[in-house]
RNA sequence: GGAGGAAUUCCCGAGUUGGCCAAAGGGGGCAGACUGUAAAUCUGCUGGCUACGCCUUCGCAGGUUCGAAUCCUGCUUCCUCCA
């Protein structure tokens, strides 16, 4: 095999969507090494325990990862348990709660079985921190925390800012990058991968792993993935994320209702498809495609990797049928109503469900957003007599039929 | 242990000579128009109540007053500074 073209097929995909190698002259090296002695790479993934719900923004690195594997190399996921046990305040007003070891299991459990729809579990090995962290004697600890200074310390942007201003900065926190770094020494990780937000602790192994000794990792950075806002980044707590397991219909609208803007780049750093590929439909929409199709495409691609295709074909359908076609789909929610009396339409909005209280239901009138059979509703004190097989619809996407 | 500061509607954040405050502005959200899509853009709405009025809301509990988010008392929480 010729080893340098080898290197260089690596590299290529390995470097698809990061931010920054550090350095990419050492990962060079190592995958020539790695594939002369054919002795695969150990690729580090740091895993929060808190957060079992993975969203897309996430799988930005498990790709990653999931790139890694198909080239052979050894694929490490790190459950960062030890962490959570003692919990990380890292400066924000809420301090993590401590988590119990059973928690913990429980949520590696959780995360394997969302993971493994992008990773390979055959290929993929789980290790949790507290297995080298708990035996270390207080004098290691010291020995540890001895290999970097104060000063480094505060180098770190949070740090640094806190400390300027005079916010409070614990002392055990500038543990947590250090226990990072000496998880990459217990495993001996050829590569950690990371988000940008974690810079400072993935490069804090590769100095770690060099006092004690050890060949430094190389440390891989992608970038944070913006949610369907297409500002900020994608978050639980911020609500503009896709969840990996939601339905393949919800999935479908988030997905088409992202920018345009960010299409190439959600195809780049959250599916598998080839960057030629990416490449030429981004010169075809410059050229003044549709970008819609290409959405569509994207929407499909990752319906079925978290369904599977034929799911993605019916929430494609559902979707066009709603909003191309206006039809009102075959799947709406029913609504039993026992009493057959005029009901004021606001009032009767709010008992089915389309608005949270009459004013809601006033307002959403006076909007012009409600139909009944598909006439427009505008008088915002109009009584409504039920009749079985009416279907009310409040804006696009609300309907329930009455039974 | 001591000294200050802050708590407002989903979020951020105005408002403290007491009434004109359901409470500015922004964000988010929702709706409408348009469209090539739930993109972009523009417009409107954004506490509740069969409602030109009434009810509940400005950390919590009381008080002063015809009337309080705004004044007083106590409490809780958070932050900063000094020790």
């Amino acid at each position: 095999m010729d080893i340098r073209r080898e290197v260089e097929r690596q590299m290529n995909i390995i470097k698809r969507g990061t931010v920054e190698i550090i350095p990419e002259k050492e990962l060079t090296e190592k995958l020539e090494k790695s594939i002369s002695n054919n002795r695969p790479l150990k690729i580090k993934l740091g895993l929060d325990p808190n957060a079992p719900d993975i969203h897309l923004g996430h799988t930005v690195v498990l790709q990653k990862m999931r790139q890694f594997q198909d080239l052979g190399h050894e694929v490490i996921l790190l459950i960062g348990d030890f962490t959570g046990r003692i919990g990380d305040p890292t400066g924000k007003s809420e301090t993590r709660k401590q988590l119990t070891e059973k928690e913990v299991i429980a949520n590696a459990e959780t995360y394997k079985e969302q993971i493994f729809k992008i990773l390979d579990p055959g290929k993929t090995e789980v290790v949790f921190n507290s297995t080298w962290l708990s035996p270390l004697t207080f004098e290691q600890v010291i020995e540890l925390s001895a290999k970097y200074t104060v000063a480094r310390m505060l180098e770190r942007d949070d740090f640094h800012n806190r400390y300027k201003s005079g916010q409070a900065i614990g002392i055990h926190e500038f543990f947590y990058p250090l226990m990072q770094g000496y998880d990459s020494v217990a495993l001996h990780s050829d590569v950690e991968l990371g988000g940008t937000d974690q810079k400072f602790n993935i490069l804090m192994g590769r100095t770690l792993q060099k006092e004690y000794g050890q060949e430094p990792q190389i440390a891989i950075f992608m970038p944070i993935l913006e949610g369907i806002d297409g500002v900020q980044k994608m978050s639980k707590s911020l609500g503009n994320y896709i969840g990996i397991h939601e339905e393949p219909y919800e999935m479908f609208g988030k997905i088409m209702s992202i920018s345009d803007d960010l299409i190439p780049r959600y195809f780049e750093l959250a599916t598998q498809i080839p960057m030629d590929e990416i490449d030429t439909m981004n010169r075809e929409m410059v050229k003044g495609a549709n970008p819609r199709d290409y959405k569509i495409r994207l929407a499909k691609e990752i319906i079925t990797m978290f369904h599977d295709a034929e799911a993605a074909t019916l929430a494609e359908q559902k979707f066009h049928d709603v909003f191309a076609k206006n039809l009102i789909p075959a799947d709406i929610p029913e609504w039993r109503l026992d009493d057959k009396e005029a009901v004021w339409i606001a009032k009767l909005l709010k008992e089915l469900g389309l608005v949270s209280s009459t004013s809601e239901g006033k307002r959403m009138t006076e909007q012009g957003a409600v139909k009944i059979d598909g006439n427009k509703i505008i008088d915002a004190s109009y009584e409504v007599l039920p009749i079985r097989g009416m279907i009310i619809q409040v804006g696009k996407r609300k309907f329930v039929k009455i039974i």
